[in-house]
DNA sequence: GTCTATAAATAGATAGAC
DNA sequence: GTCTATCTATTTATAGAC
């Protein structure tokens, strides 16, 4: 795993960490086999661990990076100059997005979920925590400045990125259903998403109760 | 698989069983052996072959037996004569229950998903869907009934249930996190994730829009 | 119903030539 | 950097005795 291969090795390396994705994504870490990563990139076996330690580096690596990504987005709409609940909208459009770009990564979450995260380390588990941190630090923001009320972070936080995350995730087995049919599970685009889950946030935070609850 | 075998045989089935859930909920089903859930099961690995026709239809044995339970449960529910907005009160209840104590199935009905639902027959699909049918069956009685307004099924339907599992399910790597500690993601008891998902339908579902939107 | 022993296939990883 | 060939360990599954 050099840190900065020779220029003809690039294309090597990231054909190995796209096709990788794929893999882990479809098949999980311990379904995936070596052999198929490299008859589906086209590269020898051997090549793979030339570039990466291990099956185990090369995964971690294709984690790391995806955190990462989204991570830094989520963080830089955080810090941008904007009323907490603009702010908050704001994060749901990149959450979405980030999450459309990137949906062969949805199983690999999950089932690294699934795993306790016995395989994510430290500098995983903290870009995980940032994520956590900038959506609950923008509900604290508006909860001090009184445009949102107080609530449990953690169960804020879920009920807004939850539903995104299985919603997407759940996307092939919904579609299995509807080959079954007794009744459809209909999907939505983008913006239906990003409309939803902002209604949810606004009504979730809302401060003034409307109902019977006190 | 016998369909009822001898009575000093269902203790080493149903040990068997149990063992094998853990198993596969700890390390899904590739990275599970049958030898180790032999020797944790105190059977011989022979054993399991004699009671199941292999891995793969003991596993489909446990996931088919906990989407029943589940399912029944909730279309008890659905049947009760009561108000809608009591059903889907009750219908969060027994989700939180559910889950709560089955805990060891999370891991491998996130797994699934992850699999997109490759490893469910026609009948375990319908019984997920029951799942859905019956909780967004509610939510249209409330709608007609014009103690709800109107939303999309399913988005409706994840917002309740997708918060509840991610919730429960990360607990092993928010556990993982506090020990790196940057920032301590809290749990929350039973009684408060009811109260929290309650009140999130009520808000989300109350026809009368409080603020900005249309 | 329960065991021992083993077959048969496949996995991750490496040696060494070029 | 890239390849062929192979080692070693492990896995699912079965045969056959008791």
């Amino acid at each position: 795993m050099p840190a900065r291969p020779a220029a003809h090795a690039m294309g090597t390396r990231s054909r190995i960490l796209a096709t990788a994705s794929e893999e882990f994504a479809a098949s999980g870490f311990e379904g995936t086999t070596v052999d198929r990563i490299a008859r589906r990139a086209k590269v020898n076996k051997a090549m793979i661990y030339y570039h990466f330690p291990s099956k185990r580096a090369l995964y971690t690596t294709i984690v790391r990076d995806r955190f990462t990504a989204i991570t830094e987005k989520l963080q830089a709409i955080a810090a941008q100059p904007l009323p907490p609940d603009r702010k908050l909208d704001r994060l749901i459009e990149t959450l979405v997005r980030s999450i459309d770009e990137a949906m062969h990564f949805l199983p690999i979450f999950l089932r690294e979920i699934a795993d306790g995260g016995v395989h994510l380390g430290a500098e995983e588990l903290a870009l995980i925590t940032g994520v956590f941190a900038t959506v609950s630090g923008v509900i604290a923001e508006g909860t001090r400045s009184g445009v949102f009320r107080s609530i449990h972070p953690a169960l804020a936080h879920f009920t807004i990125v939850a539903p995104l995350l299985m919603f997407r995730a759940t996307a092939p087995v919904r579609a299995r259903i509807k080959t079954v049919r007794r009744l459809e599970i209909p999907d939505a685009d983008s913006a239906t998403v990003v409309a939803h889950l902002q209604m949810v946030a606004r009504r979730v935070l809302m401060p003034t109760e409307p109902g019977r609850e006190g």
